[in-house]
DNA sequence: AAATGTGAAGTTGTTCACAGCT
DNA sequence: AGCTGTGAACAACTTCACATTT
């Protein structure tokens, strides 16, 4: 029962303000201080009510014969979404997927902060270009409890990574984004984001048949 | 007017069946060769009457009282997927990323072929552990000539994720795996899957926050 | 005049309830 | 009896139309 003043607003929403967020960081960066819903909304490549109606799952922050100061909604849109502190995160499963993202410069740029990289065997990971050393399972406890660490991202093969998912959870992690191509069962009160490259590929396969 | 019939198909259905393969693979794997509705629904992670609505959208494939037989709905879905046959596929942008995806074995097993690797500087791949040579992207149209390539997985930076896009599409790819952060613009007859990392954390933080 | 905020209408997707096979 | 297939009800999300504010 937790969350229910928040559950009412579209999860689908939340990503839009994500890529609200982007767009107006553009306009800031070409020193552009306002903004109507209908500009913001086509560089976002929604329709402007959408964008007016998103906003408003959060609060009023336009002026009405003007538009919104981007400033102020940058602001607003980091507050919610949680990003105004650097979010300390850990990697789970140093494959080639893990290390791609261990020297993802993304990350730090968008508000997380990798405190930790973990992997059962770490002396097979080549760290590569990075810089982050690879630890061993047995220290994700540690580090999780040191660095407040609530969320995840699970890179491991689909068989460990319902068991690597659990220990996560155990240890306090509530996010988890997942690459492992399975259906995780987590209790309510954690949140699971999959992204699954296969799915992706063989959903495009579909509309390539006309 | 194109795709008519299958438009209406809700896209999360076609989602929803690479899942649905997934479990039947394992199903098969394991020697069974019937389902319900009800247990593929459960593996699956949803609804059985989603699951048999999903289904009716390309046809009848059930017995009533029996349930589906596993061998025939996965040559089915397959099928329509258009994962039958290996569907060649270019990656361009070798950053760490792009690499990654190289050396990622799924592909193949989803039936999907990497049949050339891009990158404005191919020199500065270090191609890693992949047997693939990197190439420049003067020999892009004459490789996704040669292969007839429709599908192209895109990890450039994104100020040239556009650019590269259009050059992807005049040289007659339908499709594209975008990892850029931008909204590409494509023509109607182009399908974009985008998948953008820091969105979905950033969409995990919100749900952190209690 | 210009642009936001929002109830109501419309659209899309999901679940129910049950008819219809095997 | 058991389980699929499906029209109808429902729920979620999007768009419209317009009242409201600056």
């Amino acid at each position: 029962m937790k969350k229910v003043a928040r559950t009412e607003i579209p999860r689908k929403a939340i990503y839009r303000l994500s890529v609200y967020s982007r767009c107006l960081h553009r306009l800031e960066n070409n020193g552009i201080h306002t903004v109507s819903s209908e500009v913001l909304a086509k560089a976002a490549g929604v329709k402007s009510t959408q964008l007016r109606k998103d906003l408003t799952y959060f609060g009023q922050f336009g002026t009405r014969g003007l538009g919104y100061d981007v400033k102020q909604l940058i602001e607003m849109i980091s507050e919610r979404l949680g990003t105004k502190s650097l979010q300390p995160v850990v990697i789970v499963g140093i494959g080639n997927l893990g290390r791609a993202l261990l020297s993802y410069r993304g990350f730090a740029q968008e508000g997380f902060e990798v405190v930790g990289a973990f992997d059962v065997s770490p002396s097979r990971c080549l760290s590569g270009n990075s810089s982050m050393k690879v630890q061993s399972m047995e220290e994700l406890p540690k580090i999780i409890d040191k660095h407040f660490v609530k969320m995840a991202v699970l890179c491991v093969p689909p068989t460990a990574a319902q068991e690597v998912a659990n220990q996560l959870i155990e240890y306090g992690v509530v996010a988890i984004l997942n690459f492992a191509p399975i259906v995780l069962s987590v209790p309510d009160e954690v949140t699971v984001n999959n992204i699954n490259l296969a799915m992706e590929l063989e959903n495009l396969s579909y509309f390539i048949n006309e």
